[in-house]
DNA sequence: CGAATCGTTGAGGTATATCAAATTTCGTGG
DNA sequence: CCACGAAATTTGATATACCTCAACGATTCG
């Protein structure tokens, strides 16, 4: 895991044929917004480990994640660290208006992101109610999120919090996949088993007791530490301690 | 705590002179814009105890607080409820673009509501950029709100969620006041036992428990049930596990 | 005055944390 | 390719913070 200098890709991307580009933050603009858009961006690449916004830092940028797994972490003073949202590829970073960075953001895995300059983005959202709007949407599911989260961090057992957390991986995996969920599911795990707990309220050694527990009985089969099958996921979502259909939108 | 049926203010109140004016969802519009919104807004209230949104119902509007508190709370099937959001006056109720609502939305004290019919609402969003701004403004800070909570659900304990609950009630009533908050300060707490409970992700047991040990140990003071003095307010900081300075911004 | 609601306090149980050690995995260099 | 060490993970023993169950006190309201 050495840190390395950051390196732009090789073949600078255009937006044209952006993998988020109909899920990112720009995702409503017209194509004359975006090329405005494009003269602000820059390319970021950070490696598994790698330290992408440290919390009371200058944030220069807002950005979008491309390619990659970033976590979003909130540390007290003695050590003990809450994750307070997980990046996937299309997701935003960074909050217009605000200068210093209240979060850590760290990547990993690999990742690729879409940097605007600060300033010249805000001021942007300022004349583009596109991006306003678009940014707003995503806001909103972020706050679903979070507050599905609280929930999960106030009254679900370690059991319930490790099934939900494998249920939401899952669900994710399945809509790029297009599958559907019902049927058997597999899957590797972003995260180690200590992230797993920081997420989850737990400690890393919880963490660990509940997917060996989740085994045992035979709701989860592993394959090695990371590769999970999920034979049936309606038995994975009821230990999860969700609605019955769990996640209708998304 | 009976529940009777809504009754309109008598007098119809004018947003020039509303005490949220400069605080709500409107308060970026400009005097058009206002008496847009204006023709699609009516008045409701609310008596303490009594329901404002039952999740899972059709959203035929969505509304600021004018006066009062509510809380947005969310329950598992056997019962385990969650607070995940606390609406003081200039707070804003419901998301638009959803037709159903996804959260329980209660008034802890008599609450009236400033709301607007859904629908128009979200026309207007859409071609009024002051609107969507000021709204992106409003969930950018629940969702920091939303992020600090899940730091103190996953990993403080139970004395540092009392604490940490009742320096955030100081510090609003300080912001109110304007006064210096690292004076003593005095306050009523809107919250019975069982709501800081499902807001702290303890029991209601355990909450009185905590709230006599601050009491014991001198960190806060006792009149009534209810009635609250921080004689040191650096004491109770320090109690709430938080950075020194605690709250920055707002 | 009695019932209902809210809050406090106690005794004991349990889920999860803590401390510790063994085991597996994985990257690195010989 | 193999050996080594570091990191990740598992597992065990024990501690403890918080929950559960229960009884009781205080306040309000009809």
């Amino acid at each position: 895991m050495s840190i390395t200098k950051d390196e732009v890709p090789s073949v600078t991307l255009q937006c044209g044929d952006c993998t988020i580009r109909h899920r990112a933050v720009c995702a409503r603009c017209t194509p004359d917004e975006v090329s405005d858009l494009e003269k602000i961006k820059f390319y970021r690449t950070y490696e598994a480990g790698q330290t992408i916004v440290w919390a009371g830092d200058d944030m220069e940028f807002v950005a979008s994640v491309v390619t990659g797994i970033a976590t979003i972490t909130q540390a007290m003073e003695d050590g003990r660290t809450q994750m307070v949202g997980l990046l996937l590829p299309s997701d935003f970073v960074g909050r217009p208006g605000r200068t210093t960075a209240a979060y850590n953001v760290t990547a990993t895995t690999d990742v690729l992101m879409c940097c605007f300059r600060r300033k010249p983005f805000e001021a942007m959202i300022e004349r583009t109610p596109h991006l306003a709007q678009r940014l707003l949407q995503m806001t909103l599911d972020e706050l679903d999120a979070a507050r599905e989260w609280m929930l999960l961090l106030g009254r679900k057992t370690a059991r319930e919090k490790i099934a939900s957390l494998l249920s939401i991986i899952a669900r994710r995996n399945a809509s790029l996949q297009m599958k559907n969920p019902s049927e058997s599911m597999t899957f590797d795990l972003p995260l180690t088993r200590e992230a797993m707990a920081d997420y989850l309220g737990l400690t890393l050694e919880t963490v660990s007791r509940q997917i060996s527990a989740l085994k045992r009985d035979g709701v989860i089969i592993l394959d090695g530490k990371r590769h999970v099958t999920v034979p049936d996921m309606e038995a994975l979502l009821l230990e999860a301690g969700d609605d019955a259909d769990g996640g209708l939108f998304n």
